[in-house]
DNA sequence: TTGTATGCGTTATCAG
DNA sequence: CTGATAACGCATACAA
């Protein structure tokens, strides 16, 4: 059965006997057309297969149900939950998720911001507050939502978390367990407010308490597990050692942990390890993880909710919402070994 | 600096002194208008920051520069993987990605399809072999391509690995150590023929060893480590307990290993677990564990340049690309315990 | 090399 | 409640 090309309005109007307006309608605003003739014009469409070309409807009516998400990467672990979220609320409510990846490059973010306006999005999400006014500029010109993920700045909306408290918070369970000498292992923090921010607050609790965090012991490093160990390897060579390191995210965390056993040096014994984000794996490794949870499905969920609403209902007084987090306590932390000074040289 | 509404064809052909056919035709075949048109064209379409509108492009040309991509979830370690790459290679081509998940619902999956493809997309990247003929119906009407990845069924296109085969060489590595009892923890193999493919491997290569594998020492489980480790610890009740446990997936993998030795059951030494993905967890766990290394990256990046190459020439002969695997020993396998009848009852 | 005119499949604004 | 018909912004065959 040979069907030529896939049928369009016109189609399930001629098979209907009614016309192409009437059939749009009836799909679209179904309490408008008279019962009988909705059946009918139902049954035809379902009959033919009949699929609606979004590109023609978003065309004529401007709305094309279909928002933009970008993000720095997908590969990660907060990222992939967050956009599992977004994806899946947006999906529920009929709306398609165009995703694209930057990799924590601002121009390219930016291009990418632009593509996505090109394919006529009707709305956009991103990840972080920082980025060049152009871009924002773009965003203004197309008229539609933005919405700002785990870190984000004014005018525009945001569903965010408090990174620098969590970078405080994290260093002050520390600081309370009498550790002085601390350790970073952060990603770069050029392009990643996120990260700026929770280094910011580990200094400001550490400065706060009188302890120094010289920059040697701030080590900045791609965002995986092997470079977690580098860094962590990095700062136990310094002398005197420090007796606490924190992973400025949960992946480099666990890698500091992994590199600290794997030179003979007890966690949470000799010297004690926590991140930030509460990641899946946090729980589940040795030691477990003291780290602060971040709620990135949440913010995911959340996001895309407020996005549904926008859509609905523009012009609304802006979101900015700040979702809790919280210290969770596991295995990795303690006081520090009694004998401070005493490290074996090398 | 008001402007009224984002600028068109329109717009730069006016303020160029083009007609608009000049400036549609400059900024697609820039070697078929005039160097100087063009410069001046390019000039002000930069001034007036023009963007150009893809659905309109699209519903005009029938070609919407975006593919579409259905995968399980996001939120899993190698489809992340793949379409991080993915995205990246369809992005520098100048193409959007459109992603949906279905969360393993074969139903949800022919959903998300027909609304990819209502949205227009030139092609469509699939996870699996396994779907009803309704849903190929649909891809076939649409007359775009589909390329199947990890597991492909004919006539399609795939990219994929022979999971039956990753199920056996795990299998066979452990049967050559001398296990003879064996659990296999994996996910729910109904609507998952990675799954089922690696679990049947894993049978052949037990059958071919005379060994006996009962349906109780499948531990059918959802995807994430909390699910491995009750898999892991249901499987630690047999008695005779098994001496090897095989997760069919990684994540399962390192969950029963967490679990062994939350128990006080030591791997390698007691159990030898071992895993199929390599995910970049497993050379980090402790001990660091034996697996299948199957290429997700690569899987990523080869299905979309062949997409990328279907859409620029179509009608070739189908790809029929399957990669190879590897079997990565590491330290979560051994031989048996040489008391293999003597375990502690309960 | 450039301009003109038509159509892409829907939506939406009118009359009827 | 239903039917014409004009946009929507661009691509492209055709004409100049």
């Amino acid at each position: 059965m040979p069907r030529r090309r896939t049928p369009g309005l016109a189609d399930v109007a001629r098979e209907a006997g009614v016309s192409i307006a009437t059939v749009s309608r009836a799909l679209a605003q179904p309490d408008v057309v008279a019962k009988a003739t909705l059946d009918r014009i139902r049954a035809v469409a379902a009959e033919l297969g009949y699929v609606p070309n979004m590109r023609a409807s978003a065309l004529a009516s401007g709305r094309s149900r279909a928002v933009g998400l970008v993000v720095p990467t997908l590969n990660s672990a907060i990222f992939a939950q967050a956009s599992q979220e977004i994806q899946k609320t947006l999906y529920n409510a009929g709306y398609q998720l165009l995703i694209a990846s930057h990799e924590y490059e601002p121009a390219a973010e930016t291009a990418a911001i632009a593509q996505l306006l090109s394919h006529g999005v009707d709305g956009l999400i991103v990840v972080g507050g920082a980025r060049p006014q152009a871009t924002l500029r773009l965003v203004e010109d197309a008229a539609v939502p933005l919405i700002q993920m785990w870190e984000g700045v004014q005018p525009h909306d945001f569903v965010a978390v408090d990174n620098h408290r969590a970078g405080y918070v994290v260093a002050r369970h520390l600081l309370d367990h009498g550790h002085t000498r601390f350790g970073v292992v952060c990603g770069h923090l050029r392009n990643n407010d996120r990260q700026r921010q929770r280094v910011q607050g580990i200094r400001a609790a550490l400065t706060e308490a009188g302890v120094a965090l010289n920059d040697s012991h701030v080590s900045e490093q791609p965002l995986n597990i092997a470079s977690g160990r580098s860094g962590c390897a990095a700062l136990l060579e310094l002398v005197p050692r420090p007796t606490a390191i924190i992973g400025a995210m949960d992946l480099l965390a666990i890698g500091a942990l992994i590199e600290a056993h794997a030179r003979g040096v007890w966690v949470p014994m000799q010297i004690s390890i926590a991140g930030i984000d509460n990641i899946e794996f946090a729980g589940h490794v040795f030691p477990s993880l003291t780290t602060v949870n971040i709620p990135a499905a949440e913010i995911g969920r959340r996001t895309a909710a407020h996005m549904l609403e926008l859509l609905r209902s523009p012009g609304q007084t802006p979101l900015r919402l700040t979702l809790p987090i919280e210290l969770v306590v596991r295995h990795s932390t303690s006081a520090p070994p009694e004998a401070c000074s005493a490290t074996s040289a090398t």
